[in-house]
RNA sequence: GCUCCAGUGGUGUAGCCCGGCCAAUCAUGCGGGCCUUUCGAGCCCGCGACUCGGGUUCAAAUCCCGACUGGAGCACCA
């Protein structure tokens, strides 16, 4: 692994000591591809490898290209292709050309073809048990023995769909230590209707095929493929050998887990049809889209990514690390609300009315916004009897009872200094009158509802705020039947 | 079980290929302090790691062997 890349170079500049990701055997330009299969949209594990190369593109200058690998019928979602290139886009990576495997079928039926010519593939008829057994004691099976010309008939047949359950096997090592390699198949017949070519194909290549051939074809110089591919990889040399191809730069990065989260697209869709999980946006999920909705940003995505590299060993990923890099980027432009969940109402007794303006960011100028006090508010906090609190920006006062949802304190003083002395908390308020009913949905899609206070009704969808003392959130949707709702989805601390 | 890969603080990451400059980098996290009328940002201080055991060597996180641990693969999926 180490031999193909160069995971860090230390380079000096402006006298500061800089990383840098870095591919072995560049010679010019790069091109690069990224290879989903169309069943879902894009999740945090895709993402891996989608920001890599397009690091790596942008780097030393070539192409990306997205290869949509929908071979097998069986697993393609018709919606999945839009969708990855909508989570491309957000990402911020520009696809250079686009591919999909499934309208590139006669490509790949001639170069079986050709293989077949040459000797080094066959059409199997066995029993997919039979031929398991024999070559688990590395025995070839009968077919193997077949002569060009009737294979080359039998592949025809295939194609006619007047053979039954037939196979295209690549002629490997027999004895190969890894028994997956052994006659590997490359072709199979597959009756299940494809979302895009309909019936119009019955024989369908394998992903060792059409994956070498399509590498080869379309000039990339360097891959990047998780460390399950690694059997994959030793697979395809055999296509590019009795092609007489040259090989990429194929480079395998360990597994990346994230605390918690599945990041497998049939799980996340079988948790979707049983009404798990409400859509693929749902905040559980590790999608992309999911974590849009949540207000993470794409360039903390793509930091991250960066960050964790490419090295063979797995990765566990910390949520943590995501959002450290998130609240960096997105604390600057996000406005300051007040947001109180689980609303209690407070009733100050002996408070003249006030205004208080305060503002949007505590360090930048993007705005105020008032609060208009006359003696009741709404306050999350549990306060205590007889002890002081200071409501945010306003004044001090002394709790003096508890009615069930009720708090009722008293006016103390002005200056927060004299909170200070006594130890007393500080708590955020909301004023009863004009109170947004806002909603926040957490990071396990539990609606937690509350009231912010009035000015927050005039932020946008999609603006990321800081509730105070709460954290970041995104504003998802904006009700309005008779009284405003905002919803908003919760990003981190 | 078999084949292959990998193991640096709680997490991510640098260093490993080309042994000494590493009593190990940076970030995050955590603890404390300053500042701030946010549990955000900023600043300061601190905590915390080379899986283990052998070997080679004057010298090993770095090379070799073994153990252990973790992972991946062993499909007519990708």
């Amino acid at each position: 692994m180490l031999e193909e890349i160069a995971p860090e170079m230390l380079t000096e500049e402006g006298g500061e000591r800089k990383r840098e990701l870095a591919l072995r055997n560049v010679r010019g330009n790069v091109v690069m591809r990224f290879a989903p299969n169309p069943s879902g949209p894009l999740h945090l594990g895709h993402s891996r490898a989608a920001v890599l190369n397009d690091y790596f593109v942008k780097k030393y200058g070539g192409k990306f290209i997205l290869r949509l690998e929908d071979t097998d019928p069986k697993r393609v979602l018709p919606e999945a292709y839009e969708m990855i290139e909508e989570d491309l886009e957000w990402l911020n990576i520009e696809v250079g050309e686009k591919v999909i495997q499934s309208e590139r079928m006669e490509i790949y039926y001639h170069h079986c073809e050709r293989l077949i010519e040459m000797g080094h593939a066959y059409v199997c008829q066995c029993d997919p048990e039979e031929f398991r057994r024999l070559k688990n004691q590395g025995i070839p099976c009968r077919c193997r023995e077949r002569s060009v010309e009737e294979n080359l008939e039998l592949w025809e047949r295939m194609l006619d769909n007047s053979l039954e359950g037939a196979v295209v096997r690549l002629k490997t090592d027999i004895k190969h230590k890894n028994p997956s390699v052994r006659d590997f198949p490359i072709f199979r017949m597959e009756d299940t209707p494809h979302p895009r070519t309909g019936d119009r194909y019955i024989v369908y290549p394998l992903m060792n095929f059409s994956v070498p051939v399509d590498d080869h074809l379309l000039g990339i110089t360097h891959v990047l493929r998780g460390k399950d591919h690694i059997v994959n990889t030793e697979k395809q040399r055999y296509i590019f050998q009795y092609f007489q191809w040259e090989m990429p730069e194929y480079i395998h990065y360990g597994i990346l887990k994230i605390e918690g989260t599945v990041l497998s697209t049939s799980k996340m869709y079988q948790g979707i049809l049983k009404g798990e999980y409400r859509g693929w946006d749902d905040p559980r999920l590790g999608t992309l889209r999911a974590l849009r909705r949540r207000g993470i940003r794409p360039e903390a995505i793509y930091r991250s990514m960066l960050e964790i590299g490419i090295k063979p060993a797995d990765v566990k990923y910390s949520w943590e690390n995501l959002y450290a890099i998130n609240r960096e980027i997105v604390d600057k432009d996000a406005k300051r609300f007040f947001f109180v969940e689980n609303p209690k109402r407070l009733k100050v007794l002996g408070a003249e009315p006030k205004t208080v303006y305060l503002r949007m960011h505590p360090d930048r100028d993007l705005g105020t916004r008032e609060l208009p006090f006359e003696g009741e508010v709404y306050i999350s906090d549990d306060l205590e009897v007889n002890k002081m609190y200071r409501l945010m920006e306003l004044c001090n006062i002394v709790v003096e009872k508890i009615e069930g949802d009720v708090v009722y304190a008293r006016y103390h003083s002005e200056d927060f200094r004299i909170l200070r002395r006594k130890r007393g908390k500080i708590i955020h308020w909301v004023p009863v009158k004009d109170a947004v009913k806002t909603v926040v949905v957490d990071t396990e899609g539990r609606e937690r509802p509350g009231f912010a206070e009035k000015d927050f009704r005039k932020v946008d969808v999609d603006e990321i705020v800081q509730f105070e003392r709460y954290g970041f959130a995104r504003v998802d949707e904006k009700r309005e039947n008779g009284e405003l709702e905002i919803i908003c989805y919760f990003a981190h601390k």
